[in-house]
DNA sequence: CTAGGGTTAG
């Protein structure tokens, strides 16, 4: 008899394995269960609510409950099962009281229970009290245990706790190593992630990786190129991870070189954009932010599968580069096919939008998004309105609506209506927005200096000044402006404001002194009021001469083939001078020319350029 | 049962 049970409890767990894939299969496999008088079996529940965990949006409090309900003397395995279901989906307490009643009945924890009760726990206070528990149970000798309490301190925000469970601990694996490394990348500290990495003795694929990303996303990319390069010369596969980590390097460089190369790489491998959406959509985000906004869609279009990513990706990319009714299309198209916007989908929307001045669509979607897509509008969402209002000229509808928005305006909501306080001159509004923004963002040197520029713009010297001063006190000191250009070669050539360290400098400065003299010959004027100081126009117009989109731009004129596309990136924002010397060169070269600051792109043709002005 | 992943902004 013990043998048949023994038989049939292994059928019903291989059934389980095999056949489950939604909740119905798992109700009728449990009738099957029942039907078998194999419902008291911990062995099989315990798999049935494994496999029950792994769903997603299954209401722990009914069925699973309903499962473990029924085993009269259930084993720890099965109440571990059950304590990692409500960790997964369900209240916290629930786990907890779980671990509590086979505490009082006796029944001693494994070192399942305690992987499962640290895996998906972020109160340092519980955490901490369950770790003596781990440690009183012995348990911190375990791997599985130890690197989920390493875990558990990550996600508390206890770095130092979890480096010291990582020292304690008498045998290490790959992953505690790799948790440690990814918690230092993802608060910022290369340096400790590195030193960590360096001493890892078997350094695995999610290990290198953790690196590639870790440096992409603290914003070193060349850093990031450098692992991924040694990763392949230490003969390391590279899965679509990877991959990701690479590519969204690839996007900080802007380099279409750079851009190229990896999605040669990627194409080649199995990850190719085709059948893999994660790569795919990370190519879209890649394309859009080297200039390239036509290869983007290319990906897009060759994609096979697409989801919210794919669409966001490219709707947002087609917002930065100015194309405000293909971005409004494709998200109307996203809709006919089911996939739900998100929160990032409708910024993509708005920055469509306002960048073209398309006010009342944006306001008629802005008014839709929770009606009619269950999307709440969050303070990012508030400040793209203010954004799309205060850019067409509403300044005081921008205003009033910053003042009655549900929520607290954040620093991105203020920003935006200091932005718009600069475009259009009203340094009333500016103070206002600059009151809060110095509240909440008092080392941004970013908005010291719209404030400082749109009381330029106005002739209030006295306040220019005044805003400098405050700035000096906070020791907040300017960026220089930088620029970048691809010579054609793929070379990037690097220039500062008035630099004179390119070995061309002369011809540079002659190319761009016979252009600007072509210009002015066609009706260009230096945009004097454009220079924030208070300095006499001759100075002004030096200073205007230095700027370096314009040796870029010079440079590009030199270094390119007639007839190609230009293509300069920017560190700050492009200034309204440059931004009409780029009109008009792309008109009286009859180049194209693509310029991306720090807000978005510009495609300049033939006198006019894709921003309409408004950036 | 534990480790690496893509989209947004002034």
């Amino acid at each position: 008899m013990v043998g048949r049970i023994r038989v049939l409890e292994w059928e019903a767990v291989r059934v389980i394995e095999s056949c489950c894939t939604t909740l119905n299969h798992a109700k009728q496999v449990h009738a099957h269960i029942y039907r078998n008088n194999l419902h008291q079996c911990s062995y099989v529940i315990t798999n049935l609510l494994r496999f029950l965990t792994n769903l997603p949006h299954i209401p722990v409090y009914s069925y699973p409950h309903l499962l473990f309900s029924q085993v009269h003397s259930p084993n720890p395995f099965l109440y571990s099962a059950l304590i990692r279901a409500y960790a997964r989906n369900g209240p916290l307490f629930q786990s907890i009281r779980l671990y509590s009643s086979m505490l009082n009945r006796n029944i001693s924890p494994v070192s399942f229970t305690f992987s499962a009760l640290f895996s998906s726990l972020k109160n340092p206070i519980l955490g901490s009290q369950l770790h003596v528990h781990a440690l009183l149970f012995g348990f911190v000798s375990d791997l599985y245990v130890s690197n989920t309490i390493i875990d558990m301190y990550v996600k508390c925000g206890l770095l130092s706790s979890a480096r010291k469970v990582f020292d304690e601990m008498p045998h290490r694996d790959a992953v505690s190593w790799t948790e440690l490394i990814v918690a230092y990348a993802k608060s910022g500290d290369m340096d400790s992630a590195r030193e960590l990495f360096d001493g890892l003795p078997g350094k695995d694929k999610v290990a290198w990786t953790s690196m590639v990303t870790g440096y992409a996303q603290n914003a070193m990319p060349k850093k990031a190129l450098e692992f991924f390069r040694r990763l392949r010369e230490a003969g390391v596969e590279t899965d679509e991870i990877t991959l990701v980590g690479v590519i969204s390097a690839c996007a900080q460089l802007g380099a279409s070189g750079y851009a190229n190369w990896i999605r040669g790489i990627a194409e080649s491998s199995r990850f190719g954009s085709a059948n893999n959406v994660l790569v795919g959509s990370a190519l879209i985000d890649m394309y859009s932010k080297c200039g390239n906004v036509e290869e983007a869609y290319n990906v897009f279009k060759g994609m096979k599968e697409r989801n919210v990513f794919s669409y966001s990706s490219m709707i947002a990319g087609f917002a930065a580069h100015g194309c405000a009714r293909a971005a409004i299309k494709l998200f109307y198209e996203m809709l006919e096919t089911g996939i739900k916007p998100n929160h990032v989908t409708f910024v993509g929307v708005f920055t469509a939008c306002s960048h073209a001045g398309m006010v009342e669509q944006g306001q008629h979607l802005f008014g839709a998004m929770e009606e009619c897509y269950g999307v709440a509008p969050t303070a990012d969402h508030y400040a793209c309105m203010a954004d799309l209002l205060g850019r067409a000229g509403q300044l005081d509808k921008a205003l009033r609506l910053v003042q009655t928005m549900p929520m607290e305006p954040n620093g991105g909501v203020w920003g935006a209506l200091l932005g718009a306080s600069h475009i259009h001159r009203n340094p009333d509004v500016a103070e206002i927005a600059s009151h809060h923004l110095f509240e909440l963002e008092p080392d941004n040197l970013g908005n010291y200096l719209l404030l400082s520029n749109t009381y330029a713009l106005a002739g209030r010297w006295d306040d220019v000044s005044r805003v400098r001063k405050l700035m000096r006190e906070k020791q907040l000191r300017k960026n220089p402006g930088c620029s970048w250009v691809e010579a054609k070669n793929g070379i990037v050539h690097e220039f500062f404001a008035g630099d004179v360290k390119h070995p061309e400098i002369n011809e540079i400065k002659k190319a761009l002194y016979d252009l600007l003299q072509r210009l002015k010959a066609n009706g260009y004027q230096p945009k004097l009021n454009s220079v924030p100081y208070d300095i006499d126009n001759e100075g002004k117009r030096l200073l205007l001469m230095s700027h370096s989109e314009k040796l870029a731009l010079a440079y590009g004129l030199l270094s390119t083939d007639a007839g190609s596309t230009i293509k300069i990136m920017k560190n700050l924002r492009i200034c309204e001078d440059c931004h009409i010397v780029m009109c008009a060169t792309s008109k009286v070269t009859g180049r194209k020319i693509i310029v991306r600051d720090n807000m978005r792109f510009h495609h300049f043709l033939n006198g006019t350029c894709s921003c309409n002005n408004f950036w």
